[in-house]
RNA sequence: GGCCUCGUGGCGGAACUGGUAGACGCAGUCGACUCAAAAUCGACCGGGCUUGCCCAUCUCGGUUCGACUCCGAGCGAGGCCACCA
């Protein structure tokens, strides 16, 4: 063993063993339990980046933690790799993106076998390989047989310059990102995923998902959004129904039918039926209707606008009072929701009360905070209460008005209870070049025809590339002519692509026979599903993990595998966050400095006192913490923290410097700590292998010191297993062997029992590190003398006698504040425990000879004098 | 606006089920080694004073023998959704 350590040498060498040894190629094994290990797979957008190295060390962590204690473990990786951003490489390149996407794996894969992790390769995968996405079409098509699939119009972002569809994350400031035009409202037809039809499934399903963090499942929640209300129809008046040519009614959803007799307007959206009959014939009207139209289709920017509307000039009935009420239309109406329209109650939600505000319609109070109570003097109140004005549903609280009116509505034919849902089905068509086909061909004479199984794979040309206007395949011949499947004849193909997130909603199933031609999964599905632990981050609580759970449910329902929750435990974890400094420019504006290139001053209690350039000497303003960043300047490359320090540093800082689930501080100085750690456990190693035991002894011929060190070996081990195991602590784990190597650093003794001790700590705390920083462990254990490579070798029990202690200390309190410790026999009685303590000089004189009025003893641990 | 999470030394964090607050690490101070520095090793490292006690886990209340932990109110930070009728 050399004197010093080496992390180059030493990472190749575990490197090339595991390689040589394929330790970690995968089969099943019935014999063994599973454990599928997954961490979400990334986009190749070129170079791994601080919050990959974490998220994948965290599951390389886990699974060769499982691994050890001997379960058959997968952990496969594969690759996100169809998407925008490649298209956008391509624009700023000149390169196709399936070139710069494929040079990107071939890196970023290089990087993953530098840091170690224990993939099995063998399954690697990626979607843009027609191999993979046959299958999304393959099982699109399923859907479509279905109506799980099916065809609407959706409203998109356009270009008008660049003639495109933009991504809301292109759309800035209501304007193309490229091109800098006013952005329209487009409606074209689309392929959408009814994943409504599973909203109560997915939603109830939620509670049976212990394994998944609070938040997420809140998250899901409120994103299915439940909620029950009435359905009620609101008959047209002699105006309305001579406009329309027919009598019908005005349907809307509430949840508050208790304010039915408060209805003083109706509302309904500019894209409503009702709005474009009336806009006909008033002018005014229709430019009202087509402003709505231009707006914005960013939520966030509809929230804050304010709320405008134009008057239709018609009327509708009252359901049960008979009464004309004015229909207006209004820009706060969601066409998407419930019936896209409104009954409108001002004096009871806040939204129509701003809008009756500003056109001067009346408020009509009909629900008051307790029987008899005035209503406040703002005109509104918007929580349940008690019913007047209500004709005979008057003197009933919220809940019973609800009931009651819907039962007499129910009656009457003009509504009735009904659950509605936020959830909206799945807009999966993208009018973009670089994803998946959807396998669909237009024929002038049979309309839209899918393809054949047989046909399968649309593939997708791999040579164009993109210049910003339009989806290239719109002008790729030969992928756009082809011949109807129905009647033969020239026919256009379909050049929309799939939603990537189609692609990632089960990719986890296909890890299982990522190598099976013949269909999407097979029965080794069954073997490997569900994934026993998934790791990602927070940003995909609803979208990517809310698809897979309907995804997995249809195939369920198609009969292609048994399982509805793909993932039994979900970790999130924190982002990586960097300091941010900056300058003012000449400009005003704020340019951003390399944390690298600061140096800060410190007072001589460490506090920050000031920050300067180490270009210049010039001082530098600190912008507090951020995620890493290009436009922060902040982003440091895991490449360059391999390459200075090795792969088990970084890894061992990213398991230490927070827990899995928070947001992770970079520092420089806390990676070198860890090395430093390291270096000490190396040399601890080197040390000790210069002064072996000789001779064993027995246990009992060993002194205090090496039995109090056994005993911490043991307590050590406890701790990392269920540190690791259970808590997924891997910081307090790592804390546990440091002490532990403190412990062994401190003991001198040279006798034969103290040696021994010393070895066997080291052992504990090599195999306790060894799902950490696996390529140090690998070098240490043989240098402790073991032949079987640390990889194959089963995770250690704790020995209970080494736990096992003849006296331990107590705390004593007198009023519950420490007053003193006492080591008492292990499993002492209160009587012996009291006695001991009233023995204590420190205890006696806080009790000042009073007898305790009350003694609280908690077995070997506490006892609590109340005087 | 709604929902959720979190407030502990100079910093990251620990205290797992209500039972010794500050483990472990970083930064810092002092010392050893060195001509010197780096590296390494050792000691100290929440505040106060009367040196064995008091005060300290955002603030104010409450429950309890005992509260960082539970409950109520407030303040602050962050996240998600956002006109969802």
């Amino acid at each position: 063993m050399q004197e010093h350590y080496e992390p180059a040498a030493v990472e190749r060498a575990a490197q090339d063993y595991w390689t040589e040894q394929r330790c970690f190629n995968t089969v099943e094994d019935p014999s063994r339990p599973k454990y599928y290990c997954l961490c979400m797979y990334p986009y190749p957008s070129g170079r791994l980046h601080m919050g990959h190295v974490r998220n994948y060390t965290i599951g390389d962590v886990l699974t060769r933690f499982m691994r050890m204690r001997g379960y058959n473990v997968l952990q496969p990786m594969g690759w996100d790799a169809f998407g925008l951003p490649a298209e956008n490489a391509a624009m700023a390149n000149g390169l196709p993106p399936a070139q710069w996407t494929r040079e990107n794996i071939a890196h970023m894969k290089r990087q993953f076998q530098s840091l170690g992790f224990a993939f099995d390769w063998q399954r690697e995968l990626a979607t843009c390989d027609p191999s993979y996405y046959r299958w999304n079409q393959w099982l699109f098509l399923r859907m479509l047989e279905r109506g799980i699939a099916y065809q609407n119009t959706g409203i998109v972002n356009w270009d008008p310059i660049d003639q495109t569809v933009l991504a809301n994350e292109q759309v800035i400031d209501g304007r193309g990102w490229r091109t800098g035009a006013l952005v329209e409202k487009r409606e074209i037809p689309m392929y959408y995923l009814r994943i409504t039809a599973y909203a109560e499934e997915l939603l109830q399903a939620l509670q049976a998902l212990p394994g998944w963090p609070e938040r997420v499942r809140v998250m899901q929640a409120n994103w299915i959004g439940r909620s029950e209300g009435v359905e009620i129809a609101f008959p047209y008046a002699p105006d309305a129904a001579a406009l329309l040519g027919a009598a019908g009614a005005l349907k809307v959803f509430t949840t508050r039918a208790d304010t039915l007799f408060g209805v003083t307007f109706m509302a309904v959206s500019a894209e409503h039926p009702l709005a474009a009959a009336a806009a006909a014939r008033d002018p005014a009207l229709a430019e009202f209707v087509e402003q709505c139209r231009r707006g914005s289709t960013m939520e966030a920017d509809l929230a804050t606008a304010e709320k405008r509307g134009h008057s239709t000039g018609l009327h509708v009935c009252h359901p049960l009072t008979g009464q004309q009420v004015p229909v207006w239309v209004a820009n706060y109406v969601l066409m998407a929701y419930g019936e896209g329209a409104l009954m409108g109650v001002p004096a009871h939600d806040e939204r129509d009360f701003e809008f009756a505000a500003r056109y001067q319609l009346p408020v009509q109070t009909v629900v008051v905070p307790d029987a008899g109570a005035a209503p406040p003097a703002s005109g509104q109140f918007t929580e349940y209460g008690v019913t007047v004005n209500s004709a005979a549903y008057s003197g009933l609280s919220s809940t019973q008005a609800i009931t009651a009116i819907a039962a007499a509505l129910k009656a009457q034919g003009l509504g009735q209870p009904r659950v509605q849902w936020r959830l909206r089905d799945w807009g999966i068509s993208r009018q973009r070049y670089w994803g998946c086909p959807i396998p669909l061909i237009h024929c002038p004479g049979c309309g839209t025809v899918p393809v054949p199984d047989e046909q399968l794979p649309v593939v997708l040309p791999e040579n164009l590339v993109p210049d910003g206007t339009g989806n290239p395949l719109n002008r790729a011949k030969d992928f756009l002519q082809c011949e109807c499947p129905r009647c033969g004849g020239a026919a256009r193909r379909e050049t929309d692509t799939m939603d990537t997130f189609v692609d990632s909603s089960w990719y986890f199933l296909r890890f299982a026979c990522a190598d099976q031609q013949a269909a999407a999964v097979d029965e080794r599905v069954n073997y490997w599903l569900p994934v026993d632990q998934y790791i990602g981050g927070i940003e995909h609580a609803i979208l990517h993990l809310l698809y897979s759970r309907f995804w997995t449910r249809v195939m369920r329902d198609l009969k292609l595998i048994s399982l509805s929750e793909p993932f039994s435990n979900l970790l999130t974890q924190g982002m990586v966050l960097n300091h941010i400094y900056f300058q003012q420019g000449n400009d005003g504006r704020r340019v951003y400095v390399k944390p690298a290139d600061v140096s800060s001053k410190t007072d001589a209690q460490g506090r920050r006192t000031a920050t300067v350039s180490l270009l210049d000497g010039t001082p530098v303003s600190y912008g507090g913490l951020g995620t890493m960043s290009k436009s922060k300047n902040n982003g440091v490359d895991p490449q360059s923290l391999v390459d200075s320090y090795g792969a088990d540093t970084a890894r061992l800082f990213m398991m230490f410097a927070s827990p899995p689930e928070q947001t992770l501080e970079w520092s420089e100085d806390g990676v070198q700590g860890q090395q430093r750690f390291l270096r000490r456990l190396w040399k601890a190693v080197y040390d000790h292998g210069r002064a072996p035991a000789r001779a064993t002894v027995p246990l009992a011929k060993w002194s205090d010191e090496a039995l109090r060190l056994r005993r911490q070996a043991h307590q050590t081990l406890a701790k990392v297993t269920v540190d690791i195991g259970r808590r997924r602590t891997f910081n307090t784990a790592i804390a546990a062997v440091m002490e532990l190597l403190n412990s062994v650093s401190r003991s001198s003794g040279e006798h034969a029992g103290e040696l021994q001790a010393r070895h066997e700590a080291l052992e504990i705390a090599v195999l306790a590190l060894a799902p950490i920083v696996p390529h140090i462990c690998h070098t240490l254990w043989q240098a402790l003398g073991h032949e079987r490579a640390i990889i194959d070798e089963p995770w250690p029990e704790p020995d209970p006698a080494a736990l096992q202690q003849d006296t331990v200390e107590m705390v004593v309190q007198v009023n519950g504040k420490l007053r003193g410790k006492v080591r008492v026999p292990a499993g002492a009685e209160e009587p012996v425990a009291l006695e001991l303590a009233l023995a204590e000089p420190a205890v006696r004189r806080f009790l000042a000879d009073q007898p305790p009025r009350k003694v609280v003893y908690v077995r070997g641990k506490l006892l609590n004098l109340v005087v």
